[in-house]
DNA sequence: TTAGGGTTAGGGTTAGGGTTATAGCCGGTGCGTTTCT
């Protein structure tokens, strides 16, 4: 390579300069190092990967978690004329994924969940390729979803090994120290260059409001968007509660338009009610954490919590949404003394008990016995009474124990099976104990007397920057002194070019330079 | 002759009232699912 890479990045970006972090990462991709990059929202990570994809020979494959955040991807850089990119997953019909199984070498870049990975089929053509990199976008997925909600991504190592060990990029914006750890740990990456940029974020204020009971949780909320019409969005931990916290606000505050977001709506309307408040048609959004990654709004200047997170990284995260162009932004949490009841069944509920794990185990060794070494696992889950999450949980630990092997039952003998059950139990107990921990952490936060920035960054990185405008509660903070920029886009112009140029643009949630 | 209104019977759904038992909170995040290369 004879050019230097701001020739490429002008050539195929327009811009003249890399931002922060990009250069760094990609020269060490160019030479072959396997990186963590931890760079902040809006920094243009997706370039650390697509720049290298275009000069490289060889496929760049990048696990994505979001079907969404794939085809967000892959139109963009087709409307920039970059057409060998590809989203590979269940949208696709089988004659179009056969379509891509068969020509991958006419692509430089295929985006693909962790799941799609554990295709065969899929596995036996990437084999056939040269990979240049191999890439996991928001890698702290690894850690957060990948224990138990989705363990296909702990197994990307061994996807790695199989397509012969190519250069890994993971990619986060937040990633705290021990979230870094479990994913170089888990992709089985000691030698990882790390590129890690802090998260804290100097222009939103931290406003703990403790209260009574949940009931004064809604008013609280209302009277504040009576004086602040911002674009807002409130996180609760229920997909009930955010239907009847949107009823209930629109007729306290009948002039904002407020809508509801969870995982359990349909696609469509997930889709239209995100393109609204992306493009400032609506001013309120109550959602759960179904509402978040790969949303990149920038004018958002209120994030309220009505319900705790289960962990001080998903606050972090979810904090982040607010005032991403600079401005002065706010987050609130409402506490009250029984905050921890929801998130505490939530993690009581994602693993299995031990009186389900003995009863499964003992389930399966009748199965053995009597020959039947195929599972029904409609029927496991019925019987032992799992949820979806604890099933796949117990599945994977019971692959990872040698006891399920192509998804059917292997012989082992009884001191063995003991042995299993023993471990599994273990590792359950010691799950629970981290993640109540880590809600600990969170509750603590709440209660500390110290200055809310930094007691909550300062556990993940060596410095906290001064607040940009005003800090925390406990530094002072007041709404009286709070007067945010109004920056909500209307169509306001009588050209027709401009209102085409703004419909053309709805729904458009990805900056121009993320690229 | 046809369009459109009215009647009727039968099946299914929902709202609302009454009764009884008992808990208080009842829960989040997404991918894949087809084929014999």
């Amino acid at each position: 390579m004879n050019k230097t890479l701001e020739y490429y990045l002008e050539k195929y970006t327009g811009h003249n300069e890399f931002r922060t972090g990009q250069k760094e990462i990609i020269t060490d991709v160019l030479e072959g190092k396997s990186c963590l990059g931890i760079l902040p929202t809006g920094s243009g990570k997706s370039l650390c990967y697509q720049l290298p994809a275009r000069v490289l020979n060889g496929l760049v494959v990048v696990v994505s978690p979001l079907i969404s955040l794939m085809i967000d991807q892959v139109k963009q850089l087709k409307a920039e004329g970059f057409r060998e990119a590809v989203a590979l997953n269940s949208f696709l019909d089988y004659t179009e994924k056969q379509q891509v199984y068969h020509n991958l070498d006419q692509y430089k870049l295929v985006y693909v969940s962790p799941e799609m990975l554990q295709n065969p089929y899929f596995l036996q053509r990437l084999r056939k390729q040269s990979i240049s990199l191999f890439v996991v976008d928001e890698a702290h997925c690894i850690s957060q979803w990948g224990h138990e909600f989705r363990p296909d991504y702990l197994k990307l190592d061994t996807v790695i090994q199989d397509i012969g060990n190519p250069p890994v990029l993971a990619l986060s914006a937040t990633a705290t120290p021990d979230v870094q750890k479990d994913i170089i740990k888990q992709l089985n990456c000691e030698q990882m260059v790390k590129h890690i940029h802090p998260m804290d974020r100097d222009n939103i204020a931290f406003v703990v409001k403790t209260v009574e009971s949940d009931k004064y949780k809604l008013d609280y909320i209302a009277a504040l968007l009576h004086s602040y019409q911002v674009p807002t969005m409130i996180y609760f931990s229920s997909r009930k509660w955010t239907e009847q916290a949107a009823e209930i606000l629109r007729t306290h505050v009948p002039n904002l338009r407020i809508a509801f977001y969870h995982g359990g709506m349909e696609q469509t309307d997930r889709i239209l009610i995100q393109q609204q408040f992306m493009n400032d048609q609506l001013d309120v959004i109550c959602c759960t954490s179904a509402f978040g990654m790969g949303i990149n709004k920038k004018n958002v200047r209120l994030v309220v919590h009505y319900h705790l997170p289960t962990q001080v990284e998903s606050f972090i995260q979810e904090v982040g949404r607010a005032g991403r162009d600079g401005e002065a932004s706010v987050n609130l949490l409402l506490s009250n003394e029984n905050d921890q009841l929801l998130p505490k069944q939530l993690i009581e509920t994602e693993l299995p008990t031990h009186g389900q794990i003995t009863m499964l185990m003992d389930y399966l060794r009748h199965l053995v016995e009597s020959k039947e070494l195929t599972i029904d696992e409609s029927l496991v889950s019925t019987q032992f009474q799992f949820n979806e999450t604890q099933w796949r949980f117990l599945k994977y630990q019971l692959e990872v124990h040698g006891m399920i092997k192509e998804d059917r039952l292997v012989q082992i003998s009884s001191s063995d099976r003991k042995a299993i059950v023993n471990d599994i139990h273990l590792l359950v107990d010691k799950r629970k104990k981290l993640k109540l921990a880590k809600l600990t952490d969170l509750i603590n936060w709440i209660h500390d007397k110290g200055c809310r920035r930094e007691r909550l960054f300062l556990p993940f990185q060596e410095q906290v920057r001064p607040a940009k405008f005003q800090c925390c509660d406990h530094c002072g903070f007041s709404f009286e002194e709070w007067n945010p920029t109004i920056t909500n886009k209307r169509i306001t112009s009588d050209n027709w070019e401009d209102m085409l140029q703004s419909l053309f643009f709805q729904g458009e949630h990805h900056e121009k330079q993320t690229s």
